[in-house]
DNA sequence: AACCAGGACGTGA
DNA sequence: TCACGTCATGGT
């Protein structure tokens, strides 16, 4: 097996199933994940079950935009209050006749003008492709959608085979030199995709898992220090 | 008190 | 294309 397979069997021993993507009405009493709530549903890979959690997962999606969960959180319950539910077609309704109250809900989440505005993009996108998966290229295309955040939306809203790259991404295969540092983000993408089996179940859980490892040992500089669980993947610079 | 969080966009070279 | 500034609240 390959590194990147490696890591990953090593990373799912260590830390078990993450069950993401959270939801809010999820409630999972033996949640141990740091600084959530609940919502989370190891082994379970069946969410979204409805429209409503799909779409929650999406606007997470645009919430949690360089933020930390908890407070993403935070923001779904707000709107989870001012709401009726996460329908699309409500939600874009309260944000029309409420802006200000929808703008209040979400000020926790930071660069909350931007992100509100990202929001009604992705509603007016979502309800216009009627129920279809969107493309990755069609994702782009709406402003408040990059890289990161189409692959987030496509992988847990849709269940499509696209890795994730993130911050955490970026920092440990780096630190392992595995990736350079300029690397894009579509290349670091690549080298996942290519080493692993089309399987979105495994490509869920790798990126949370990594998401988990990287709060341990990659948060504070320098970046990995302390990671002796994949020290031994460390490729040496030539 | 600086630093970072499950980033994206606009600008100018 | 790509480096850089900007957006902003909240926790450590």
């Amino acid at each position: 097996m390959n590194s990147i397979g490696k890591i990953y069997k090593i990373l799912l021993k260590e830390y078990s199933y993450q069950g993401w993507w959270p939801l809010i009405h999820y409630d999972n009493i033996n949640s141990t994940k740091t600084g959530a709530i609940n919502g989370y549903h190891p082994k379970d890979y069946s969410f979204p079950k409805n429209e409503e959690e799909r779409f929650e997962i999406i606007l997470g999606s645009i919430l949690t935009q360089n933020t930390n969960w908890v407070s993403v959180e935070k923001a779904l319950f707000n709107i989870d209050k001012i709401a009726i539910d996460f329908k699309p077609e409500n939600i874009l309704k309260i944000l029309n006749e409420d802006f200000n109250s929808f703008k209040e809900a979400i000020r926790c989440t930071g660069y909350y003008n931007q992100k509100i505005n990202y929001i009604s993009n992705i509603l007016d996108f979502y309800i216009e492709i009627n129920g279809e998966i969107p493309t990755r290229k069609e994702l782009l295309k709406v402003k408040g959608v990059g890289n990161e955040t189409a692959d987030s939306i496509l992988l847990y809203a849709y269940k499509q085979v696209e890795f994730i790259v993130d911050a955490y991404t970026k920092r440990i295969f780096l630190y392992l030199n595995h990736i350079k540092e300029k690397d894009s983000y579509l290349k670091i993408k690549e080298l996942f995709e290519e080493n692993l089996p089309s399987n979105y179940k495994i490509y869920q859980e790798y990126h949370a898992l990594i998401v988990e490892h990287g709060k341990k040992y990659y948060m504070k500089k320098p970046y990995g220090i302390n990671d002796n669980l994949l020290k031994n993947f460390k490729m040496e610079l030539i």
